[in-house]
DNA sequence: GAGGCGTGGGA
DNA sequence: TTCCCAAGCCT
């Protein structure tokens, strides 16, 4: 129990400002997970790795109010492993439809199937095993051996990261490497010696839940916290300053003009690529000017007539995404539905969308168009 | 190893 | 409105 941590670096700054002597972290920690933490989540109270996992993934920058209606869809659909390796990726697809990162998705069923084909259909139980399969870093691997296994890993999740920079002050940006590979020290040093397995889960499960419900970004808790006394951000009055902000970039505006085809009450959906935006998923045909846009109609079998419909935004991290929408109906007379290029498209009742993986504005599009239009 | 990758909610 | 980012992983 490192009372003072130092970097490895020696020419970089220090990232501790300062240590509190907390020798006994994980059980102060413990204590107060079993009274004031969270109990009653879907995913605690097992030991069933699947669940877990599923859980673990999902909760991957997503916070826990978004994941539980998914968690409870995909229980119910996919009760095990095997029926979640045997199902097509298109169905996994459609019930993570909305919750975003949908490479998590595609990792997830790749998972699902490595766990079948590599592991006989049960989950492995090291750190290190579970690191190895598809979806699964370091910190998720942590996760689930700490719960299903009672390992004795840590996790280094944003709530760890914010508790552990504000606790033992620990300076710098922790999306840097050198801050990160200091937390994960800091994190290792700090693990329960000679837990049992509750005492592992209570542990982790304790980094978790007091970084969601006490140390917050915004407001902590710090007179209900038990590190109050040797917080070094309380004491000091640097809850604001800790953990230091992520250094500020402009976001780019990107544009582009959706496609919405209809054939009476279908529209028509193209699949994307594998790998990018909403990659796997069903989207509206795109293009980069409306020119081009109407020329794709043709293509498709419009029928030469465009119009447009109310223009969208939408944020994502890293870009905002500004949507032109073109409304064209398919032309029967003319031999309709002919498809060309080799983009894989489908007919889909505007009801029916729920079938499909849909990105979210667009899916927010068509629900619009099914109340206005026919 | 720096950047790509969604969405919704809070301040 | 605008900014921030939440139970991170992959390339």
């Amino acid at each position: 129990m490192p009372s003072r941590l130092t970097p490895s670096s020696t020419a970089a700054a220090p990232v501790l400002s300062a240590s509190p002597a907390l020798a006994d972290f994980s059980a102060r920690l413990i204590a107060w997970q079993r009274q004031h933490g969270r109990h009653d989540l879907p995913w605690q109270n097992t030991r069933d790795a699947y669940r877990i996992w599923l859980s673990e993934i999902m909760l991957q920058q997503t916070q826990v109010s978004t994941v539980i209606p998914y968690y409870a869809r995909f229980l119910e659909r996919f009760p095990d492993v095997a029926a979640l390796a045997a199902a097509p990726l298109d169905d996994v697809m459609a019930l993570w439809a909305g919750l975003g990162y949908y490479s998590r998705a595609r990792n997830l069923h790749r998972c699902a199937q490595a766990v079948v084909e590599l592991h006989g259909g049960a989950f492995p139980a090291s750190v290190e095993a579970l690191a190895e399969l598809p979806g699964i870093g370091r910190s998720t691997a942590a996760a689930i051996a700490s719960f299903a296994f009672g390992a004795r890993a840590t996790i280094l999740d944003g709530n760890v990261k914010r508790v552990l920079a504000r606790v033992f002050g620990v300076e710098g940006f922790p999306g840097e490497k050198r801050v990160e590979n200091a937390m994960w020290t800091l994190a290792e040093s700090l693990l329960p010696s000679n837990a049992g397995n509750a005492e592992v889960s209570a542990y982790t499960q304790g980094l978790m839940d007091l970084g969601a419900t006490l140390c917050m970004r915004g407001k902590p808790d710090c007179e209900r916290c038990p590190f109050a006394p040797d917080c070094v951000a309380n004491v000091s009055g640097r809850q604001r300053q800790l953990p230091a902000a992520r250094p500020r970039k402009a976001v780019p505006t990107r544009r582009t003009w959706m496609l919405v085809l209809c054939d009476g009450d279908a529209v028509m959906l193209e699949k994307r690529p594998p790998s990018g935006i909403w990659g796997g998923l069903w989207s509206l045909p795109e293009a980069a000017d409306e020119a081009a846009l109407a020329e794709r109609a043709r293509e498709f079998g419009g029928d030469g007539a465009v119009s447009p419909l109310a223009p969208l935004t939408h944020t994502f991290t890293h870009f905002k995404l500004d949507i032109e929408p073109r409304l064209a109906e398919l032309d029967r007379a003319g031999g309709g539905s002919a498809v060309l290029g080799d983009a894989e498209t489908v007919w889909v009742p505007l009801r029916n969308i729920d079938a499909y993986g849909v990105p979210a504005p667009v899916r927010k599009l068509l629900d619009g168009l099914q109340g206005s239009l026919i």
